[in-house]
DNA sequence: CTGTTAGCGCCTTCAT
DNA sequence: ATGAAGGCGCTAACAG
């Protein structure tokens, strides 16, 4: 019985029951709150307990309990708001589930499936961004021997999913610029690149087939700011008619806007510019950016939820949860400055 | 020897041994790579690990090893790109070095000693932001009983730390200011809000003392958006005189623009504003902000380093780690649109 | 109510 | 080179 060593502190359940006069059995059961235990030795344990300041070892707590009471997230990276909010509300539920949560970022890792089995070795579930390149048969496999979650991806019914919605927004977000009297409208990003996209790019369509319109090609570019720049030119250039831009996210609709103002282009008098994420920039550019705010860190709280729920073996709860987005009206659509106030952070 | 359950993917060390019709001894051997093994098992053992996708279960591999294969890293929050980029820098390198991180973010726990003590039970070492709010009696005592990091706090000999240089930035960047030839700057954010803005602060006050000037009580204000945009307001009527803003941040400063131009006051003309740490708005606005560049992703990925280092008991490096920021010129500061070239992202 | 005793899955001497 | 066996710190029956 003797012990040994490196604890978190040094001391391990044996010095508390060695400190407190009685055995690892009595200590492991008030620090548990499990059955009942005699009031006198129920506080010479919390005594010796907080005299050493024990804390018992996670590993060996959950070898022995066979959980790990630990969420594990990988997010594709965390550049821009998005997936910091998202993280922050992940985190912050979990917590409050008593969960910790390690976070692993795709971007770099050069064997994904490999990284994200190794994680899954250490938590009790996994939630991952649809976006975040994940293969299938990984997803698949993962979620075979543990609850796994989909943030942002396809709403779908074999595995927990949680998404913001994106086509019923859009549409509304085009029907607005449309209501401005654009006409030749174009949407902005790849429908391809991801689920997001693409449902944003189903509202923009359905929002002209609703108008009687028939729109354009989609302008297959990245969603970053150099891509956004690029277009910029092409547009200055003349070689591509548009007088209203709808973007896939606010970084590309950014960089659109200050390029095109850059180069004369009135927005959104000569062409109206709208992206979609509610980034801190959008308020501060001139003209105000007209977008979509997604409650991003509701998402991620879900996700925390939503994941416990399955490591619990709780109730099912109901199928993919999607939660509703709002317009955020401003100026670069064509509305009059102030014709709409700021809502509150 | 029988198995039983639930590991991450329901495979353990046992199951690879009997597939392979060896000792799990062997397994483990081949697995950790130690010693010599026959070309025949080890292959015999690589297999069937590789079809059953066999990865150890972390807590046990840790209850034996006796450490965990991850670092612990507390952030304050995750708002703005400060924490974010620190945190992917962290991440990155974290991952290089083969361990995981386990995050947590301090905001919203009403016993972060408490939090900090459990978290430090699963990892191996702990990264944290001095502005978390630590009590220092709490890193201390977990300093005693293993690594830790301290990012961003006041440069220190018994602790580990790695630092942004600040003051001396500070003080170039008021050095510019006074170049352009104003002479009633203000400096924006309370010096003992942190080690970060106390230090800024200094290289304010170092620049005037350099220009034989004496420089004005700091405005004591949060480093938020809001009290920037109301102390504009204070400078809009009048009962503020300036004619530079050096803000502690570039929240305030973008506030502090925007507010003051809707005011009819212009910005850098009649009153020259500059921030820092360069977030991404600080490009779009009008006038583009003079702020200053901190290398914070290199600030995190140090800060994974060394304490890796310190967990392996390597080589004790140096002493506190400071890494050098730079100016980033643009226009609010007064130099003329264009002046200078925007550095690459 | 409390102590004793198996494991949890994996690593690591210690023999063979 | 390989297998047997003990132990890492903790929980959970199982006897008293």
């Amino acid at each position: 019985m003797a012990t040994g060593a490196t604890q978190s502190n040094g001391t391990t359940i044996y010095s508390v029951a060695e400190r407190a006069g009685v055995s690892i059995a009595s200590v492991s059961r008030v620090l548990q709150g499990s059955t009942a235990v005699s009031e006198k030795t129920r506080k010479r344990v919390l005594d010796a307990a907080e005299e050493l300041k024990y804390v018992p070892l996670a590993a060996a707590r959950s070898l022995a309990v066979r959980h790990h009471e630990a969420h594990g997230l990988v997010l594709p990276e965390l550049s821009g708001p998005y997936y910091s909010e998202l993280l922050m509300g992940f985190e912050s539920r979990a917590a409050d589930l008593g969960q910790s949560v390690v976070l692993m970022l795709a971007e770099g890792k050069d064997n994904l499936p490999a990284a994200v089995r190794k994680l899954a070795t250490r938590v009790d579930g996994l939630a991952m961004l649809g976006s975040a390149a994940i293969p299938e048969s990984t997803v698949t496999a993962l979620h075979g021997s543990k609850p796994v979650v989909l943030i942002a991806g396809d709403p779908r019914t074999d595995v927990d999913t949680v998404t913001s919605e994106n086509t019923h927004s859009a549409e509304e977000l085009t029907s607005h610029v449309l209501g401005h009297g654009r006409r030749t409208l174009r949407f902005v990003g790849d429908p391809d690149s991801g689920p997001d996209v693409r449902d944003r790019y189903a509202g923009f369509l359905a929002a002209h087939s609703a108008a009687g319109l028939t729109a354009a090609e989609p302008l297959r570019i990245s969603l970053r700011e150099a891509d956004g720049t690029a277009l910029a030119d092409r547009i200055l250039s003349g070689d591509l008619a548009t007088d209203a831009l709808v973007c896939a996210n606010d970084e590309l609709a950014l960089a659109l806007i200050k390029r095109l103002r850059e180069g004369g282009t009135r927005v959104p008098d000569d062409v109206a510019v709208v992206g979609w994420d509610d980034v801190m920039t959008a308020r501060y550019i001139e003209p105000a950016l007209t977008t979509v705010r997604q409650p991003v860190r509701e998402l991620g709280a879900q996700a925390a939820e939503r994941l416990h729920q399955r490591v619990t073996g709780g109730s099912v709860e109901a199928g993919p949860l999607v939660i509703p987005t709002h317009l955020v009206l401003r100026s670069s659509c064509g509305c009059a400055p102030g014709h709409r106030p700021d809502p509150p952070d």
